[in-house]
DNA sequence: ACGTCAATTCGATAATTGTTGAACTATTGC
DNA sequence: GCAATAGTTCAACAATTATCGAATTGACGT
């Protein structure tokens, strides 16, 4: 995953309702979850949301799907896989890193997708 | 890990200054490197460079230390491997998610510290 | 066609964050 | 003590990001 890539989905998450959101969508799974009831569930105003879902989209950590007048908006775990990789590579740096915590990383780094 | 402690996490290394720090850092290893040495490498003004190392400090991913006149920074891999652990979590969310990637992720939830 | 609901866009404003030169503190070597 | 080096802090400014009401677009039911 190339660094310009990771900082788009590093930003896009680094902010408490966009963190939210995610954390939402991966919970409810695939089947994803329309936007007024997201706004519904995090008390964020529609168009307050509109930006953040914008900003979540750019970054490749959701997608979205129209539905009737709905637009249902889901988590692709595709890009927070490739952002999990991307840190436990620059946490351990093939060197073993201390205590623990980065015995997963060599799994990690052959298991994750692409 | 809190969600107030992944966010500043999340915020210091979505930067590209400080995330180029960070990288720098992980690589040169415990021993760390002082700040001009820094600045030198990656070709930030010292002032701007202070105000970096600051927040990641802040963040907690680095430490400090004096050194007679050179203050050494040096990657602290505890919180890293906290926020790659919250990440884990909710990217799957208990629930197996897709294709690969997140077989770990219950390795890496009893493996890490803490 | 009309009213309603879902969602986005726009524009103004507020708040936060990043950059840099200059001034300042502390340590080293002479 | 003095000059040089390492770092930080300060203050001013630039740039980016977040918030939210109002206007707009599009789909639905009647």
């Amino acid at each position: 995953m190339e660094t310009r890539q990771v900082l788009a989905a590093l930003s896009a998450i680094a902010q408490e309702s966009r963190l939210a959101i995610f954390r939402l969508l991966v919970q409810v799974g695939p089947d994803g979850m329309a936007a007024s009831k997201i706004a519904e569930q995090l008390d964020i105003v529609p168009s307050s949301l509109s930006f953040h879902l914008k900003e979540l989209v750019h970054a490749g950590l959701i997608t979205s799907r129209s539905a009737g007048r709905f637009v249902i908006y889901a988590a692709d775990v595709a890009v927070m896989n490739g952002l999990i990789g991307y840190l436990t590579e620059n946490c351990c740096g093939g060197v073993p890193c201390g205590p623990a915590g980065c015995a997963t990383a060599s799994i990690a780094e052959h298991t994750r997708a692409k």
